[in-house]
RNA sequence: GGAGAGGUGGCCGAGUGGUCGAAGGCGCACGCCUGGAAAGUGUGUAUGCUCCAAAAGGGCAUCAUGGGUUCGAAUCCCAUCCUCUCCGCCA
Protein backbone atom coordinates (compact mmCIF):
# COMPACT_ATOMS: atom_id res chain seq x y z
CA UNK A 1 0.00 0.00 0.00
CA UNK A 2 1.26 3.85 -0.25
CA UNK A 3 2.55 5.18 2.68
CA UNK A 4 0.76 8.26 3.97
CA UNK A 5 3.62 10.35 3.75
CA UNK A 6 3.41 10.42 -0.54
CA UNK A 7 0.12 10.42 -0.28
CA UNK A 8 -0.22 13.34 1.95
CA UNK A 9 3.32 15.34 0.57
CA UNK A 10 2.85 14.55 -3.38
CA UNK A 11 -0.77 14.93 -3.56
CA UNK A 12 -0.91 15.88 -6.78
CA UNK A 13 1.70 13.49 -8.41
CA UNK A 14 -0.55 10.69 -6.95
CA UNK A 15 -3.42 11.79 -8.54
CA UNK A 16 -1.41 12.56 -11.84
CA UNK A 17 0.14 9.27 -11.90
CA UNK A 18 -2.59 7.23 -10.89
CA UNK A 19 -4.55 8.11 -13.76
CA UNK A 20 -2.35 5.76 -15.79
CA UNK A 21 -3.59 3.19 -14.53
CA UNK A 22 -7.04 4.29 -15.04
CA UNK A 23 -7.69 5.72 -11.58
CA UNK A 24 -9.44 8.89 -10.49
CA UNK A 25 -8.30 8.87 -6.78
CA UNK A 26 -9.52 12.12 -6.47
CA UNK A 27 -12.05 11.70 -3.90
CA UNK A 28 -10.27 8.71 -2.15
CA UNK A 29 -7.30 10.84 -1.26
CA UNK A 30 -9.43 13.50 0.07
CA UNK A 31 -11.27 11.35 2.17
CA UNK A 32 -7.91 9.87 3.61
CA UNK A 33 -6.63 13.36 4.12
CA UNK A 34 -9.59 14.04 5.65
CA UNK A 35 -10.04 10.91 8.08
CA UNK A 36 -5.78 11.26 8.72
CA UNK A 37 -6.56 15.03 9.96
CA UNK A 38 -9.33 13.09 12.10
CA UNK A 39 -6.68 10.64 13.65
CA UNK A 40 -4.40 13.15 14.42
CA UNK A 41 -6.67 15.48 16.42
CA UNK A 42 -7.74 12.34 18.26
CA UNK A 43 -4.72 10.84 19.14
CA UNK A 44 -3.03 14.04 20.39
CA UNK A 45 -6.76 14.46 22.45
CA UNK A 46 -6.35 11.04 23.86
CA UNK A 47 -2.37 11.20 24.29
CA UNK A 48 -3.00 13.82 26.47
CA UNK A 49 -5.56 12.67 28.50
CA UNK A 50 -3.31 9.34 29.30
CA UNK A 51 -0.43 11.21 30.25
CA UNK A 52 -2.68 12.69 33.30
CA UNK A 53 -4.14 9.40 34.22
CA UNK A 54 -0.29 8.03 34.24
CA UNK A 55 0.78 11.19 36.08
CA UNK A 56 -2.82 11.19 38.30
CA UNK A 57 -1.69 7.58 38.81
CA UNK A 58 1.67 8.03 40.07
CA UNK A 59 0.53 10.49 42.67
CA UNK A 60 -1.44 8.41 44.02
CA UNK A 61 1.15 5.67 45.02
CA UNK A 62 2.74 8.40 47.06
CA UNK A 63 -0.01 10.21 48.41
CA UNK A 64 -0.81 6.74 49.79
CA UNK A 65 2.69 6.40 51.21
CA UNK A 66 2.13 10.02 52.86
CA UNK A 67 -1.13 8.21 54.37
CA UNK A 68 -3.34 11.36 52.79
CA UNK A 69 -6.12 8.78 52.41
CA UNK A 70 -8.58 11.75 51.42
CA UNK A 71 -6.78 12.99 48.92
CA UNK A 72 -5.70 9.73 47.27
CA UNK A 73 -9.53 9.05 46.83
CA UNK A 74 -10.08 12.49 45.24
CA UNK A 75 -7.37 11.63 42.62
CA UNK A 76 -8.75 7.94 42.39
CA UNK A 77 -12.01 9.96 41.14
CA UNK A 78 -10.31 11.96 38.87
CA UNK A 79 -8.71 8.74 37.12
CA UNK A 80 -12.02 6.92 36.85
CA UNK A 81 -13.73 10.25 34.93
CA UNK A 82 -10.62 10.83 32.85
CA UNK A 83 -11.02 7.04 32.18
CA UNK A 84 -13.92 7.38 30.61
CA UNK A 85 -12.82 9.98 28.59
CA UNK A 86 -10.34 8.33 27.04
CA UNK A 87 -12.45 5.34 26.77
CA UNK A 88 -14.74 7.38 24.10
CA UNK A 89 -11.58 8.72 22.40
CA UNK A 90 -9.73 5.52 21.98
CA UNK A 91 -12.73 4.19 20.40
CA UNK A 92 -13.15 7.27 17.76
CA UNK A 93 -9.21 6.54 17.16
CA UNK A 94 -9.91 2.68 16.45
CA UNK A 95 -12.97 4.05 13.61
CA UNK A 96 -10.70 6.30 12.35
CA UNK A 97 -7.56 4.15 11.79
CA UNK A 98 -10.40 1.02 10.50
CA UNK A 99 -11.53 4.27 8.42
CA UNK A 100 -8.36 5.26 7.08
CA UNK A 101 -6.98 1.56 6.73
CA UNK A 102 -9.74 0.55 4.81
CA UNK A 103 -9.56 4.08 2.07
CA UNK A 104 -5.95 3.90 1.41
CA UNK A 105 -6.05 -0.42 0.68
CA UNK A 106 -8.16 1.01 -2.17
CA UNK A 107 -5.39 3.03 -4.00
CA UNK A 108 -3.40 0.86 -6.25
CA UNK A 109 0.57 1.53 -6.69
CA UNK A 110 1.77 4.29 -8.18
CA UNK A 111 2.93 3.35 -12.11
CA UNK A 112 6.43 4.24 -12.82
CA UNK A 113 7.15 7.26 -15.33
CA UNK A 114 8.17 4.55 -17.81
CA UNK A 115 4.95 3.09 -17.74
CA UNK A 116 2.97 3.46 -21.37
CA UNK A 117 -0.42 4.25 -21.27
CA UNK A 118 -2.91 2.33 -22.17
CA UNK A 119 -6.29 0.54 -21.03
CA UNK A 120 -6.58 -3.09 -22.44
CA UNK A 121 -3.44 -5.54 -23.46
CA UNK A 122 -3.65 -4.27 -27.10
CA UNK A 123 -1.79 -1.33 -25.37
CA UNK A 124 1.37 -2.91 -24.41
CA UNK A 125 3.98 -1.82 -25.75
CA UNK A 126 6.60 -4.78 -27.13
CA UNK A 127 10.23 -4.17 -26.09
CA UNK A 128 12.06 -6.88 -28.00
CA UNK A 129 11.55 -10.48 -29.84
CA UNK A 130 13.51 -13.21 -30.10
CA UNK A 131 13.74 -16.69 -30.88
CA UNK A 132 13.15 -18.08 -34.20
CA UNK A 133 9.61 -19.28 -35.41
CA UNK A 134 8.77 -23.06 -35.53
CA UNK A 135 8.42 -24.53 -38.66
CA UNK A 136 5.50 -27.05 -38.28
CA UNK A 137 5.01 -30.45 -39.62
CA UNK A 138 1.83 -30.90 -41.72
CA UNK A 139 -0.03 -32.54 -39.18
CA UNK A 140 0.92 -30.74 -36.09
CA UNK A 141 -1.24 -30.94 -33.16
CA UNK A 142 -1.96 -28.82 -30.35
CA UNK A 143 -0.52 -29.45 -27.33
CA UNK A 144 -3.59 -31.25 -25.45
CA UNK A 145 -3.42 -33.89 -27.99
CA UNK A 146 0.41 -34.29 -27.80
CA UNK A 147 -0.76 -35.41 -24.59
CA UNK A 148 -2.49 -38.63 -24.80
CA UNK A 149 -0.58 -38.93 -27.88
CA UNK A 150 2.47 -39.96 -25.98
CA UNK A 151 0.99 -40.34 -22.55
CA UNK A 152 2.58 -37.95 -20.55
CA UNK A 153 0.09 -35.58 -19.23
CA UNK A 154 -3.25 -36.98 -17.97
CA UNK A 155 -6.02 -33.98 -17.65
CA UNK A 156 -8.57 -37.02 -16.91
CA UNK A 157 -7.20 -38.93 -14.37
CA UNK A 158 -6.71 -35.51 -12.75
CA UNK A 159 -10.13 -35.19 -12.91
CA UNK A 160 -10.92 -37.88 -10.96
CA UNK A 161 -8.28 -37.76 -8.40
CA UNK A 162 -9.01 -33.87 -8.08
CA UNK A 163 -11.15 -31.99 -10.52
CA UNK A 164 -10.34 -30.10 -13.25
CA UNK A 165 -7.32 -27.99 -13.84
CA UNK A 166 -5.14 -30.81 -11.64
CA UNK A 167 -3.28 -32.94 -14.13
CA UNK A 168 -1.23 -35.96 -13.74
CA UNK A 169 2.31 -35.80 -15.69
CA UNK A 170 3.05 -39.19 -16.25
CA UNK A 171 6.49 -40.66 -17.66
CA UNK A 172 8.69 -38.19 -19.37
CA UNK A 173 5.91 -35.96 -18.98
CA UNK A 174 6.85 -36.28 -15.28
CA UNK A 175 10.58 -36.13 -15.92
CA UNK A 176 10.41 -33.34 -18.09
CA UNK A 177 8.56 -31.66 -15.00
CA UNK A 178 11.40 -31.99 -12.71
CA UNK A 179 13.63 -31.38 -15.74
CA UNK A 180 12.60 -28.17 -16.00
CA UNK A 181 12.48 -27.04 -12.73
CA UNK A 182 16.18 -28.40 -11.99
CA UNK A 183 17.01 -26.67 -15.06
CA UNK A 184 15.41 -23.06 -14.16
CA UNK A 185 16.75 -23.51 -9.93
CA UNK A 186 20.24 -24.20 -11.40
CA UNK A 187 20.56 -20.89 -13.41
CA UNK A 188 18.60 -19.09 -10.96
CA UNK A 189 21.46 -20.32 -8.41
CA UNK A 190 24.23 -19.30 -11.23
CA UNK A 191 23.03 -15.98 -11.17
CA UNK A 192 23.39 -15.62 -7.32
CA UNK A 193 20.05 -16.15 -6.57
CA UNK A 194 19.99 -18.36 -3.17
CA UNK A 195 17.95 -21.24 -3.40
CA UNK A 196 14.74 -21.85 -0.57
CA UNK A 197 11.89 -24.31 -0.37
CA UNK A 198 9.24 -22.74 1.93
CA UNK A 199 5.90 -23.93 3.23
CA UNK A 200 3.21 -24.14 0.40
CA UNK A 201 0.84 -23.30 2.66
CA UNK A 202 0.45 -19.83 4.75
CA UNK A 203 -0.98 -17.83 7.51
CA UNK A 204 -3.30 -14.90 7.08
CA UNK A 205 -0.50 -12.50 8.28
CA UNK A 206 1.91 -13.57 5.30
CA UNK A 207 -1.04 -13.60 2.69
CA UNK A 208 -1.86 -9.69 4.18
CA UNK A 209 1.83 -9.14 3.76
CA UNK A 210 1.71 -9.67 -0.27
CA UNK A 211 -1.51 -8.64 -0.85
CA UNK A 212 -3.63 -11.61 -1.30
CA UNK A 213 -5.52 -10.58 1.80
CA UNK A 214 -8.41 -9.08 2.14
CA UNK A 215 -8.72 -8.50 -1.70
CA UNK A 216 -8.10 -11.78 -3.35
CA UNK A 217 -9.28 -14.08 -0.69
CA UNK A 218 -11.65 -15.84 -3.27
CA UNK A 219 -8.43 -16.69 -5.32
CA UNK A 220 -6.67 -19.08 -2.73
CA UNK A 221 -7.37 -22.09 -1.61
CA UNK A 222 -8.44 -22.03 2.46
CA UNK A 223 -7.81 -24.74 4.78
CA UNK A 224 -10.84 -23.42 7.36
CA UNK A 225 -9.90 -25.68 10.42
CA UNK A 226 -6.59 -24.10 10.30
CA UNK A 227 -6.67 -21.00 8.47
CA UNK A 228 -4.65 -21.13 6.44
CA UNK A 229 -3.90 -20.54 2.71
CA UNK A 230 -2.55 -22.74 -0.15
CA UNK A 231 -0.10 -20.52 -1.93
CA UNK A 232 -0.89 -19.28 -5.35
CA UNK A 233 3.02 -18.24 -5.59
CA UNK A 234 6.26 -18.37 -3.96
CA UNK A 235 6.17 -14.89 -3.68
CA UNK A 236 3.45 -15.57 -0.59
CA UNK A 237 5.95 -17.23 1.58
CA UNK A 238 9.14 -16.34 0.36
CA UNK A 239 8.69 -12.48 0.25
CA UNK A 240 7.57 -13.16 3.76
CA UNK A 241 10.71 -13.87 5.31
CA UNK A 242 11.35 -10.50 5.56
CA UNK A 243 8.05 -9.30 6.83
CA UNK A 244 8.75 -7.06 9.92
CA UNK A 245 12.59 -7.07 9.57
CA UNK A 246 14.69 -4.03 9.60
CA UNK A 247 17.81 -4.99 7.27
CA UNK A 248 21.49 -3.04 7.27
CA UNK A 249 22.20 -1.70 3.87
CA UNK A 250 25.10 -4.15 3.54
CA UNK A 251 22.52 -7.03 3.86
CA UNK A 252 20.68 -5.89 0.55
CA UNK A 253 19.83 -6.80 -2.43
CA UNK A 254 18.67 -10.35 -1.19
CA UNK A 255 18.07 -12.55 -4.09
CA UNK A 256 16.07 -15.49 -3.32
CA UNK A 257 15.22 -18.06 -5.48
CA UNK A 258 12.07 -21.11 -5.18
CA UNK A 259 10.71 -24.15 -6.64
CA UNK A 260 7.01 -24.30 -5.10
CA UNK A 261 3.60 -25.74 -7.07
CA UNK A 262 1.16 -22.96 -6.98
CA UNK A 263 -2.80 -23.42 -6.43
CA UNK A 264 -5.24 -21.13 -7.71
CA UNK A 265 -8.62 -21.01 -7.68
CA UNK A 266 -9.10 -19.23 -10.81
CA UNK A 267 -12.75 -18.40 -9.59
CA UNK A 268 -14.44 -16.92 -12.75
CA UNK A 269 -12.03 -17.69 -15.29
CA UNK A 270 -14.00 -20.86 -17.03
CA UNK A 271 -14.60 -21.18 -20.94
CA UNK A 272 -12.10 -19.67 -22.34
CA UNK A 273 -8.32 -20.41 -22.91
CA UNK A 274 -8.60 -22.70 -20.11
CA UNK A 275 -7.97 -25.75 -22.33
CA UNK A 276 -5.08 -28.46 -21.69
CA UNK A 277 -1.63 -26.65 -19.96
CA UNK A 278 -3.11 -22.62 -20.78
CA UNK A 279 -5.03 -22.27 -17.02
CA UNK A 280 -4.92 -24.73 -14.14
CA UNK A 281 -5.69 -24.89 -10.61
CA UNK A 282 -2.19 -26.56 -9.59
CA UNK A 283 1.14 -25.67 -11.51
CA UNK A 284 4.66 -25.86 -10.87
CA UNK A 285 6.54 -22.19 -11.43
CA UNK A 286 10.18 -21.51 -10.18
CA UNK A 287 9.89 -17.63 -8.80
CA UNK A 288 12.81 -14.94 -8.33
CA UNK A 289 12.16 -12.56 -5.69
CA UNK A 290 14.58 -9.23 -4.87
CA UNK A 291 14.97 -7.00 -2.01
CA UNK A 292 16.96 -3.60 -2.78
CA UNK A 293 18.10 -0.09 -1.97
CA UNK A 294 15.10 2.11 -3.90
CA UNK A 295 18.11 3.73 -5.55
CA UNK A 296 18.71 0.51 -7.37
CA UNK A 297 15.61 -1.11 -7.89
CA UNK A 298 15.19 -0.39 -11.40
CA UNK A 299 18.31 -1.22 -12.38
CA UNK A 300 17.61 -4.68 -10.83
CA UNK A 301 14.52 -4.75 -13.14
CA UNK A 302 16.29 -5.02 -15.79
CA UNK A 303 18.77 -7.21 -14.41
CA UNK A 304 15.79 -9.49 -13.80
CA UNK A 305 14.54 -9.26 -17.20
CA UNK A 306 17.45 -10.15 -18.66
CA UNK A 307 18.47 -12.77 -17.00
CA UNK A 308 15.02 -14.31 -17.72
CA UNK A 309 15.30 -13.62 -21.57
CA UNK A 310 18.44 -15.97 -21.26
CA UNK A 311 16.70 -18.81 -19.91
CA UNK A 312 13.74 -18.63 -22.72
CA UNK A 313 16.60 -18.43 -25.07
CA UNK A 314 18.08 -21.54 -24.31
CA UNK A 315 14.59 -23.14 -24.32
CA UNK A 316 15.10 -21.86 -27.74
CA UNK A 317 11.71 -20.64 -28.08
CA UNK A 318 9.98 -17.63 -30.03
CA UNK A 319 9.85 -14.95 -27.43
CA UNK A 320 8.95 -11.08 -27.02
CA UNK A 321 9.13 -9.37 -24.06
CA UNK A 322 6.56 -6.79 -23.40
CA UNK A 323 6.49 -3.41 -21.09
CA UNK A 324 2.60 -3.37 -19.61
CA UNK A 325 0.65 -0.24 -20.00
CA UNK A 326 -1.17 1.30 -17.64
CA UNK A 327 -4.36 -0.33 -17.81
CA UNK A 328 -2.82 -4.04 -17.19
CA UNK A 329 -0.84 -3.72 -14.88
CA UNK A 330 -1.26 -5.14 -11.70
CA UNK A 331 -2.94 -3.24 -8.58
CA UNK A 332 0.73 -4.03 -6.60
CA UNK A 333 2.97 -2.92 -9.59
CA UNK A 334 5.15 0.31 -10.22
CA UNK A 335 6.64 -1.60 -13.69
CA UNK A 336 5.63 -4.79 -15.13
CA UNK A 337 7.36 -6.91 -18.21
CA UNK A 338 5.64 -9.80 -19.47
CA UNK A 339 7.27 -12.76 -21.15
CA UNK A 340 5.36 -14.40 -23.56
CA UNK A 341 6.37 -17.69 -25.53
CA UNK A 342 4.68 -18.36 -29.27
CA UNK A 343 2.51 -21.90 -28.98
CA UNK A 344 2.55 -22.71 -32.85
CA UNK A 345 -0.08 -25.15 -33.16
CA UNK A 346 -3.05 -22.95 -31.19
CA UNK A 347 -1.03 -20.14 -32.71
CA UNK A 348 -1.10 -18.06 -29.40
CA UNK A 349 1.19 -15.89 -27.37
CA UNK A 350 0.96 -17.52 -23.97
CA UNK A 351 2.18 -15.58 -20.97
CA UNK A 352 5.01 -17.27 -19.01
CA UNK A 353 6.63 -14.91 -16.75
CA UNK A 354 5.53 -11.62 -15.32
CA UNK A 355 8.65 -9.51 -14.00
CA UNK A 356 7.79 -6.66 -11.88
CA UNK A 357 9.06 -3.99 -9.23
CA UNK A 358 6.53 -2.97 -6.29
CA UNK A 359 9.21 -0.09 -5.38
CA UNK A 360 7.86 0.01 -1.67
CA UNK A 361 4.12 -0.56 -1.98
CA UNK A 362 4.59 -4.65 -1.02
CA UNK A 363 6.96 -3.45 1.37
CA UNK A 364 5.11 -1.21 3.53
CA UNK A 365 2.37 -3.79 4.29
CA UNK A 366 5.39 -6.43 5.48
CA UNK A 367 7.30 -3.63 7.15
CA UNK A 368 10.42 -4.38 5.48
CA UNK A 369 13.02 -1.83 6.27
CA UNK A 370 16.29 -1.09 6.33
CA UNK A 371 18.42 1.39 8.35
CA UNK A 372 19.64 4.55 6.46
CA UNK A 373 22.97 6.16 7.59
CA UNK A 374 21.58 8.36 10.00
CA UNK A 375 19.92 5.56 11.26
CA UNK A 376 16.73 6.19 10.31
CA UNK A 377 14.34 2.84 9.08
CA UNK A 378 13.43 3.60 5.47
CA UNK A 379 10.89 1.05 3.39
CA UNK A 380 12.95 -1.59 1.07
CA UNK A 381 11.83 -2.16 -2.39
CA UNK A 382 10.74 -5.68 -3.72
CA UNK A 383 10.69 -7.24 -7.14
CA UNK A 384 9.57 -10.24 -8.19
CA UNK A 385 9.59 -12.52 -10.98
CA UNK A 386 8.62 -16.14 -12.57
CA UNK A 387 11.29 -17.61 -13.46
CA UNK A 388 9.63 -19.40 -14.90
CA UNK A 389 6.04 -21.31 -14.85
CA UNK A 390 5.93 -24.24 -16.16
CA UNK A 391 2.73 -25.10 -18.00
CA UNK A 392 2.84 -23.07 -21.02
CA UNK A 393 6.46 -23.64 -21.32
CA UNK A 394 5.64 -27.17 -21.39
CA UNK A 395 2.83 -26.39 -24.10
CA UNK A 396 4.62 -24.69 -26.10
CA UNK A 397 7.88 -26.86 -25.75
CA UNK A 398 5.41 -30.02 -27.16
CA UNK A 399 3.67 -28.30 -29.75
CA UNK A 400 6.78 -26.56 -31.29
CA UNK A 401 9.03 -29.47 -31.27
CA UNK A 402 7.19 -31.92 -32.61
CA UNK A 403 8.12 -34.06 -35.00
CA UNK A 404 7.34 -37.13 -37.19
CA UNK A 405 9.62 -38.94 -34.75
CA UNK A 406 8.60 -37.51 -31.87
CA UNK A 407 9.06 -34.40 -29.59
CA UNK A 408 12.16 -33.28 -29.98
CA UNK A 409 14.02 -31.75 -26.17
CA UNK A 410 15.85 -28.81 -26.50
CA UNK A 411 19.72 -29.22 -25.86
CA UNK A 412 19.92 -27.25 -22.84
CA UNK A 413 17.24 -29.32 -21.35
CA UNK A 414 18.75 -32.53 -22.15
CA UNK A 415 21.11 -33.49 -19.50
CA UNK A 416 17.89 -33.08 -16.92
CA UNK A 417 15.81 -35.35 -18.77
CA UNK A 418 18.43 -37.66 -19.79
CA UNK A 419 16.54 -38.32 -23.09
CA UNK A 420 16.42 -36.25 -26.53
CA UNK A 421 12.91 -37.55 -27.34
CA UNK A 422 9.64 -37.86 -26.16
C1' G B 1 -4.53 -35.57 21.13
C1' G B 2 -3.28 -35.74 26.95
C1' A B 3 -0.07 -33.73 31.14
C1' G B 4 3.45 -30.15 32.64
C1' A B 5 6.86 -25.85 31.94
C1' G B 6 7.54 -21.48 29.43
C1' G B 7 7.25 -17.00 25.77
C1' U B 8 11.02 -10.09 28.34
C1' G B 9 15.18 -5.59 23.76
C1' G B 10 19.81 -7.93 17.95
C1' C B 11 21.13 -12.27 21.46
C1' C B 12 21.52 -14.27 26.64
C1' G B 13 19.12 -13.09 31.00
C1' A B 14 17.06 -10.40 35.79
C1' G B 15 12.59 -8.66 37.13
C1' U B 16 5.79 -11.57 40.91
C1' G B 17 1.72 -4.69 41.56
C1' G B 18 4.06 1.82 41.66
C1' U B 19 10.26 4.91 41.29
C1' C B 20 10.48 -0.52 34.77
C1' G B 21 11.18 0.96 28.08
C1' A B 22 12.78 -2.49 31.52
C1' A B 23 19.14 -4.51 35.91
C1' G B 24 23.38 -7.24 34.25
C1' G B 25 26.03 -9.50 30.35
C1' C B 26 27.12 -10.38 25.10
C1' G B 27 27.08 -8.14 20.46
C1' C B 28 27.32 -3.59 17.72
C1' A B 29 28.83 1.86 16.95
C1' C B 30 31.90 5.87 18.24
C1' G B 31 35.94 7.69 21.41
C1' C B 32 40.21 7.03 24.85
C1' C B 33 44.43 3.95 25.52
C1' U B 34 48.29 1.46 21.75
C1' G B 35 53.59 1.99 16.97
C1' G B 36 49.28 -1.28 15.42
C1' A B 37 46.04 -4.77 17.53
C1' A B 38 44.13 -7.50 21.72
C1' A B 39 42.97 -6.45 26.60
C1' G B 40 41.23 -2.39 29.34
C1' U B 41 38.14 1.91 29.60
C1' G B 42 34.15 5.79 28.52
C1' U B 43 29.70 6.91 25.92
C1' G B 44 25.80 5.36 23.04
C1' U B 45 22.70 1.40 21.21
C1' A B 46 14.22 -0.78 20.15
C1' U B 47 9.83 0.26 17.17
C1' G B 48 5.43 2.84 15.85
C1' C B 49 2.30 7.05 16.49
C1' U B 50 2.10 12.08 17.98
C1' C B 51 3.43 17.54 19.53
C1' C B 52 7.01 21.15 17.41
C1' A B 53 8.37 24.90 10.88
C1' A B 54 12.68 21.85 11.94
C1' A B 55 16.39 20.31 15.33
C1' A B 56 16.63 19.82 20.43
C1' G B 57 13.13 18.07 23.45
C1' G B 58 8.22 16.37 25.10
C1' G B 59 3.80 12.90 25.17
C1' C B 60 1.41 8.03 24.12
C1' A B 61 1.73 2.88 23.04
C1' U B 62 4.47 -1.68 22.84
C1' C B 63 7.78 -7.21 27.82
C1' A B 64 3.92 -13.46 22.26
C1' U B 65 -1.36 -11.63 20.71
C1' G B 66 -6.21 -10.00 22.30
C1' G B 67 -9.39 -8.98 26.37
C1' G B 68 -10.04 -8.17 31.82
C1' U B 69 -8.98 -6.76 37.23
C1' U B 70 -6.67 -2.25 39.55
C1' C B 71 -5.90 4.61 41.02
C1' G B 72 -1.53 1.90 38.86
C1' A B 73 0.21 -4.41 35.20
C1' A B 74 6.20 -7.17 32.17
C1' U B 75 4.27 -8.78 37.08
C1' C B 76 -2.63 -10.84 38.78
C1' C B 77 -7.01 -13.22 35.82
C1' C B 78 -9.21 -15.18 31.04
C1' A B 79 -8.81 -16.57 25.86
C1' U B 80 -5.80 -17.49 21.61
C1' C B 81 -1.13 -18.53 19.25
C1' C B 82 3.71 -20.43 19.67
C1' U B 83 8.06 -23.13 21.98
C1' C B 84 10.10 -26.98 25.11
C1' U B 85 9.68 -31.81 28.11
C1' C B 86 7.00 -36.42 28.91
C1' C B 87 3.04 -39.72 27.08
C1' G B 88 0.06 -41.20 22.78
C1' C B 89 -0.12 -41.36 17.38
C1' C B 90 2.81 -41.27 13.04
C1' A B 91 6.14 -40.58 7.43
Amino acid sequence: MLTLKIIREQTATVLERLTVKGVDAKNTVNEIIAVDDERKAVQTALDANLAQQNATAKEIGLLMKQGSKDAAEAAKNKVAELKKESAGLEQKLAAAEQKLNEKIVLLPNLPSTQVPAGKTPEDNVVVREGGAMPTLIANAVPHWDLAKKYDIIDFELGNKLTGAGFPVYKGKGAKLQRALISFFLDENTAAGYNEVLPPHMVNADSGFGTGQLPDKEGQMYHATADDFYLIPTAEVPVTNIYRDVILNPSDLPIKLTAYTPCFRREAGSYGKDVRGLNRLHQFDKVEIVRFELPEHSYAALDGMVAHVENIVKKLELPYRILKLCGGDMSFTSALTFDFEVYSAAQQKWLEVSSVSNFESFQANRLKCRYRTEDKKTQLVHTLNGSSLALPRIVAALLENNQTENGIRIPEALRKYTGFEYI
